[in-house]
DNA sequence: GTGAAAGCGCTAACAA
DNA sequence: TTGTTAGCGCTTTCAC
């Protein structure tokens, strides 16, 4: 077996609780023993068993992290944002992929809840009562949706839908089109939203050409509806769906941005990967992870007390917090229409 | 505080232990007793502590996976094969992104070991001496390179290499470049030597144009070389290199396929995204999670007193199992050669 | 400043 | 078949 808090007690010739504290709170022992207890230690190759301490403290140093599908590329960024702000708080990330399953994820939140101080819950389609029973088994931050009194972190749709169609607008698109995501998506809802409002305050006709799977097959399978609807320009739900709906247009001699305008949403790497760039909407992905991590943190440090009132202290905080760095069009220089000729 | 053992078994009338007992080895109690105990837990909502079960029983129920970057389009298959067969087995998966990092790497094992029953470790760079290390620290299974007495998956690179050199060749290519990837990288190391292998038995001449990051900008940066070295064809490390290869080819005014052959490795998503699609060869990335997996969990569930032995006998089940389903380039078809233009 | 003792939630002998 | 006891590795009173 490993070497255990004992074996070092045993050999620097103290307690075990005094090499307890010599590790976790020096300012407690002695700074001879202090020496001598981390000296043996490190000697020993000593390592703190994170799930024993949990035991007794209640803390595991672990978070989770809930999504929908890790071969999105939009998820990489942020996860590795949570990972790094986690590592730098001497926490451990657990990831769960759900498979785009709303139902296993609530299955993944009782199993994680035990195991990690907090969870960050990316689920475009949970119900929001299974995101309130979530909430209830550990701390939980969402991120890409909001829920009442469950802290978030979510990006500016409706402000981002806005500056596509001026885009749009401001290049002479009178008609444009929408490639929705699944129907059961919150973002989804809170950009038809956006381009509802938008659209109508710029005179602009919104044209909502259905709901797709959020890959690049389901751009792909709106090609067909695209071409049909007569509009001069198309966004898509994410990047990924714009990307496969040029394919789909390529695929039907539809030219690219001749014929028609696409603007995707996310900015993955990949739309920079493609010539011309694909024209899209950055969101602070790694910054939305980095600030889930943060804002959990702060409700696991929160005085027990007032752990309620925090929660919705931390929802606002949240809100102006992501809505500051606020998604932009890319600006890779591609000539007067950035929409990508693929 | 969550409903534990006790509450269950102060409703149920019964001991702990009998709890336990009905709920891990249920035939060791009495249907009636089982059956109120279950009932009884299942109403109260208890879920049992893994951590504590993992104290007493020297058993977590998480397996770790640690892999250099999440961003590569590569990983994520890979994650989601080894998740799929953990969760089947009931167990979690934890992942870290060490960001590329080797020495990163030997210090997540380090924390890692205490909470999880084995670790996956998909480490190209760390030196022998430190996969050697961290096999001593915890049950450990590499993916994607071998390390004596240390079991592995891994794909028959020197076979890939033959398949891509024979196609070439049979494109009447008689020069063919690489763009290598990190020195560093096992991988890289067996790809070289695969292709010298092939272009020797092939009469074809393999020029070598150094290393590259294993990225899109990685490969833009091989293209002036590509160009000045006079070959016909080029295989890169991996398809993001191929990719941003063909960008900085593009870039240059080099058709491809016309003046130039590119052949990628991975078969990532996106090469199949792009039109027409990247030529590239296939690496069964989520059998490979798979196998891992089911490797490690043999592993664990060895007698101990045999695991010296099953550690060896896996790495040689291993090696066959992998080979097996070997890679093939992938079947677009896209015209004679399947060459991308981008 | 330090040690002894109790306990976190659970399982695994050992008795009964 | 079931309950009692001990203990996993650690932290945390509570004495000294």
């Amino acid at each position: 077996m490993a070497v255990t808090i004992r074996d070092v007690a045993k050999a620097a010739g103290v307690s075990a609780s005094t090499v307890s504290r010599a590790l976790s709170i020096p300012d407690m022992v002695d700074p001879e023993t202090r020496r001598r207890v981390t000296r043996v230690a490190e000697h020993l190759g000593y390592r703190p068993n994170r799930a024993a301490r949990g035991l007794s403290t209640g803390r595991t140093g672990n978070l989770g992290l809930i999504l929908p599908d890790l071969a999105n590329p939009f998820f990489p960024s942020v996860v590795k944002g949570i990972q790094l702000a986690a590592h730098q708080a001497d926490y451990q990330v657990f990831v769960a992929d759900s498979d785009e399953d709303a139902s296993t994820e609530l299955g993944l939140v009782r199993v994680l809840a035990k195991q990690v101080d907090g969870i960050i819950l990316c689920s475009p389609r949970m119900k929001p009562a299974e995101l309130r029973e979530a909430a209830t088994l550990a701390p939980v931050v969402l991120v890409n949706r909001k829920e009442r009194s469950i802290p978030s972190v979510s990006v500016d749709n409706v402000g981002g839908m806005r500056q596509i169609i001026e885009h749009l607008s401001a290049q002479g698109h009178r008609s444009v089109g929408y490639v929705g995501g699944p129907r059961s998506s919150w973002s989804n809802r809170e950009r038809v939203r956006g381009l509802r409002v938008a659209a109508n305050q710029n005179g602009v006709e919104l044209v909502e050409l259905g709901h797709f799977a959020p890959t690049f097959d389901g751009g792909t399978d709106a090609a067909e509806g695209a071409v049909i609807s007569g509009v001069s320009a198309v966004v898509a739900y994410n990047d990924l769906v714009a990307l496969g709906l040029l394919n789909g247009l390529r695929d039907r001699g539809v030219d690219v941005p001749g014929e028609m305008s696409v603007v995707g949403i996310d900015n993955i790497p990949m739309s920079a990967m493609v010539q011309p760039s694909l024209t899209t909407l950055d969101i602070p992905k790694d910054l939305a992870g980095r600030t889930s991590v943060d804002l959990l943190l702060r409700l696991l440090t929160e005085e027990s007390a007032h752990v309620a009132r925090a929660r919705e202290l931390a929802t606002e905080l949240l809100a102006r917090h992501t809505t500051a760095p606020a998604p932009t069009t890319s600006t890779r220089p591609t000539g007067r229409s950035r929409t990508p000729r693929l």
